[in-house]
DNA sequence: CCTACCGATCGGTAGG
DNA sequence: CCTACCGATCGGTAGG
């Protein structure tokens, strides 16, 4: 993971040099300024999406001048690859950890707990998903390989499950992973609209209750 | 249903004659122009969401100006609202027909069916209910309205199914609506990004035949 | 990293 | 229902 979600993308070309760097790596102050503004516009994208967002409500909320933004991140579209390889790397601790089977699954449901209690990465989620369904969106990509990637993941859980035995008889892994990610995602929706009334952790583990033979851990 | 969507909504206020008609009844031909809109703003709506989605781009759509579609709608604001009072009347001939427990849960799946082959509505709600999860979005209460009301639905058709002796035991009906509406929803989703590789109506089906003991019509 | 500016586009109005 | 226009805001650049 941590691609930076490709594209083509315009690139640096051939001619004198390159007038500015995306990754700026200015040091300790460039780094914590760059991780602000990643900061502020996670909190913004999830709020409005990536269209709607400003440079200048984003740069505000980070403390400087849009220019100065620009300085450090050189277009809008590369805030927000930024802002989802930020994502990837926080994910792909939490999720890679060399867990398989019923534990993967269980590793799952870690996640949407933790979510529970970061609202922002639930609302940018939710949002930019959305936005990116429209295949000229620049998160577009980025999305596709992403449900690929983890309806893989979820699949191959369900199938080392039943290699263990814990899976029902009759639950096919692919579907099941199909199924288990829609919950995810659509309890997420609900979530934002009746946080009191939404228990996503709870309605997971009603679905793998039914999906498998041994309770979660 | 067919609410309107509430908020306070600046209104006419007292003084002298109302300028302009948020719903104007000019017969036949305004009514046509009127459809036109709708319709090109459901669709545009469906691409980039409501809050890029420009007045000027909808009415190139339908075959107008700018101004003239203001004419129709009055503000940006008022044309969201007639896309979705739109939605509610066509949902509701196909939802409240009088169906209850295993049939009126077949009836969502009909639903999901239907949509399958009209993309363009799928887009609109994803994109909207995701847009519209912010407090201060104007589609905001509609759709916090129209997830209780599914939820209501949902949640009677599965206690209606148990009065009838054709749900599995230990399955709760109001956490079964959650999953079920959750599922539809995520599904569309997954969809969006990959059309070929996601049968939503076929995974609704494993859902309810592992909560249900009668097979579905 | 700032101020100042650019051309483009936005929702809405004037006036007919 | 149109043309023409308004003030505001957009992403990005110049220049320092």
């Amino acid at each position: 993971m941590a691609d930076g979600a490709a594209g083509p993308a315009p690139g640096p070309a051939p001619g004198p040099a390159p007038r500015r760097r995306r990754t700026a790596p200015d040091g300790a102050k460039g780094r914590a300024r760059r991780r602000d503004v990643i900061a502020a516009a996670t909190e913004l994208y999830g709020e409005v999406g990536y269209r709607s967002a400003s440079l200048r409500e984003v740069a505000a909320r980070a403390g400087l001048s849009h220019p100065g933004l620009l300085h450090h991140f050189g277009t809008k579209e590369a805030l927000l690859l930024a802002v989802l390889e930020q994502r990837d790397e926080d994910d792909t601790v939490a999720f890679v950890e060399g867990r398989r089977g019923v534990a993967a699954l269980a590793g799952m449901v870690d996640i949407v707990e933790r979510n529970t209690h970061r609202p922002a990465i639930v609302e940018l989620f939710c949002v930019l998903s959305a936005e990116a369904t429209a295949p000229d969106h620049p998160a577009h990509d980025w999305f596709r390989r992403r449900y690929e990637t983890v309806l893989a993941f979820a699949a191959d859980a369900y199938r080392a499950a039943a290699e263990d035995g814990h899976l029902r008889a009759g639950v096919e892994p692919e579907d099941a992973a199909r199924r288990l990610v829609a919950l995810m995602d659509g309890l997420q929706v609900q979530f934002l609209y009746d946080r009191a009334g939404t228990d996503m952790v709870a309605r997971l583990r009603d679905e793998l209750r039914a999906e498998l033979t041994v309770p979660l851990p």
